[in-house]
DNA sequence: TTTATTTATTTCACGCTCTGAAAAAAATGT
DNA sequence: ACATTTTTTTCAGAGCGTGAAATAAATAAA
């Protein structure tokens, strides 16, 4: 309301805007006649005409020449127009512990080839990692060939710190290196735009198109796991702080003087609700020693302990819950209540968790006024990364590039 | 980035836009020539030429005919414009405990009159309440007479919580009624758009006009006193809720189980850092029983006694900055380092708060990354939620209703 | 098979925007 | 009184969306 910096507005403005208008309507809705982008859009059929014109020239849109999908309707049949899927392509890259994914996707957003590289990423130095990963990302064009259009963007993601422009890691878990440069080095590389985000930053943005009634304004998407992390959406756009990626959810404090957490401060949300903090705690473990990542094994053990009423595992769940709810509530306090999304590993033992959630909530929650808990428990993250990967990274080509007039035409 | 609810942009959106450019490019830069406003807006002397005569002819502009500033220069002098004080006025309310203040500013945003009536506003029914305000803005239109325009807009602020939309206040502690839609009766009394902010969202608006350079993109404004209170300005506008004014940054949670807070939970920031949990404290009361709120010369008392060294004294003060840092971290955890403003009577006690603070703020901050802990100190918050609600109303009356296009003209 | 009807899309005149260049205005210097 | 300098206005030009009219492409009816 305040202090939006205004830009001077020219003519070229408004084409620039309706024609993103009418690519998100394409992307959101799948293809469709101008009547129909008229109605989405509530432009005229002139200026839908002019638009469409223009871009099915410029090889963006397609016409769908063949039959009507409407078949037996009275008058002149609608032409549907969709994305054109060989105007161009995205990369997304996941980058994991020890496990660099990666995905082609095309411009109508199919994804048409994935990879991936195993690799000690802890173990190697900055200028190897980077050439690792653009090899990779040149081996999946290759291998692409011709199913889809010329290399657009490429988009990374990765657990940790990235900066606030989303050019570098800042820091990661995963990785050796600090400040890696990423989308300087790779834009030179593939002369394209790139992009580095938050892991978590990247499932906010996935689920803006999974399931938009829900996840519309402003939601939260949180990761339990090895970590915990959060992705926050806030009026249209993910958070990111203004040198760094923000969002530090899991090392947000619980509790002043409390656990000792793997950053070496105390009583963060992560230091009872990540996996090491649920291990150490059923183990009776001293909460202020640090463990060893536990493996997949270990965790399930204590599970499987909590599910037969060993209390020592069941109140390190409670307590882990706890915690996150806690966290939820001081989140809520500050930016008003918000749908949170669960994925990562941890939620496997959601139902162990959820008891200690609520409690936690409902005990740090301000006011009887400030409505309900929403949450869900989604499956695998790392689809809901690629997703959010891709659907960002085309969603700014749509906007950035393709929308905006060109200077010489 | 990623899902911003882009609208169809017609030819008039161009003009829109640029007319609210160059006003507020005066309202920033106070009176300037038209060469001056093509240099901060970019646009060509025939667009400010078009724009502003247009400006003219509306009334809303006024051009210094008489003295030319910048004398004795070589070509044919600047001539400034300005905004005309005579388009209309703006009516600011603040609702305080047992007090309602007003003032009314002209559209050049000078300050033309004020008044104030005493109320037993926690004694009285919503109706005469609502009433009572009303007529104390037609009183002080009376006394302003022809002083300045006509009413364009009123803009009330309250301790509490208000709606999202700026229409209601749904609750606050100086109130007995509830749910009291401001908006809808006095916009029906005063034929003009009304609306209704808390307090400390007033304060961030104010902070971004007096001290640009520090309060820009993302800023906190925190009152200490009575309660605490806190505004959060986020990405060019205050961060409001979507159903209520959100930011309670008094009621989030401090510890778990901690001190009882007026609102009846437990272990918020209130109740460590607000007067009555200072006092209570001091008085090695029982920090699970709630106490009258005290009077001034009590909290001077406190303050006394700390300042001779007593041990109970320095603690109250010790723990309720403590209880803030501990709360600014968890915020800057979140949405990563702001710069931050203090007001509010608890701010007399700054430096007895600030080793606490600072403490607080330490423990609970993520990462030496993070920037420093960057704060001050501003005296009356009075002045500064008043600046707020004019500036607030007057920017809203320029981009809302003046440089909007009239359908008819 | 031909004609009427219906619906989708395109075309065109119009009014609006900003821009760039040229013209006009208003001062000082010579 | 004339040249110079700077500000402001004017005007042609290109681009945009709109609304109305024209065109296209199908089905239903004759």
């Amino acid at each position: 309301m305040g202090g939006e910096t205004i830009r001077k507005a020219t003519i070229d403005l408004v084409r620039e805007n309706n024609r993103a208008l009418i690519l998100r309507a394409l992307r959101r809705g799948g293809a469709q006649s101008r009547t129909a982008l008229g109605q989405v859009t509530g432009l005229s059929p002139a200026a839908i005409s002019g638009i469409t014109s223009a871009m099915l020239d410029e090889g963006v849109l397609l016409q769908a020449d063949g039959e009507s999908g409407t078949a037996k309707a009275r008058g002149r049949p609608q032409v549907k127009l969709s994305l054109n899927p060989l105007r161009g392509c995205v990369v997304a890259v996941m980058i994991a512990v020890n496990r660099i994914r990666l995905k082609l996707v095309d411009y109508a957003g199919k994804e048409c080839t994935e990879s991936h590289v195993d690799v000690a990423a802890l173990e190697m130095q900055r200028g190897e990692f980077i050439r690792t990963i653009g090899d990779a990302v040149f081996s999946l064009l290759d291998e692409t060939l011709n199913a889809a259009g010329p290399l657009s963007r490429i988009e990374v993601s990765v657990q940790g710190i990235t900066d606030g422009a989303g050019e570098k890691i800042l820091w990661s878990p995963v990785l050796r290196a600090r400040e890696i440069d990423l989308a300087r080095r790779f834009s030179r590389r593939f002369g394209v735009p790139v992009s580095v985000m938050n892991d978590c930053a990247a499932m906010t943005e996935a689920l803006q198109w999974i399931d938009p009634p829900r996840y519309r304004e402003r939601f939260a998407a949180i990761l339990i796991g090895y970590g915990v992390g959060m992705g926050l959406f806030l009026d249209g756009a993910p958070l990111v702080g203004l040198r760094d990626s923000a969002v530090e959810f899991g090392h947000m404090n619980h509790v002043p003087e409390g656990a000792l957490c793997r950053c070496g401060r105390r009583g963060c949300v992560e230091a009872y609700a990540a996996d090491y903090a649920i291990w150490r705690r059923a183990k009776g473990k001293d909460d202020q020693k640090l463990v060893a990542p536990p493996s997949a094994e270990e965790m399930a053990l204590i599970e499987d302990r909590a599910r037969q009423g060993n209390e020592q595992a069941l109140a390190a769940y409670r307590e882990a819950g706890c915690a996150i709810g806690f966290g939820l509530g001081r989140l809520f306090a500050l930016i008003g209540p918000v749908p949170v999304a669960f994925t990562g590993s941890g939620t496997r033992t959601m139902d162990l968790l959820e008891e200690g959630l609520r409690d936690g909530f409902e005990q740090s929650l301000v006011e009887d006024l400030r409505g309900e808990l929403v949450f869900e428990t989604l499956g695998d993250e790392a689809a809901l990364v690629f997703k959010g990967l891709a659907m960002g990274a085309l969603n700014r080509l749509d906007t950035e590039d393709i929308a905006a007039l060109q200077v010489s035409s």
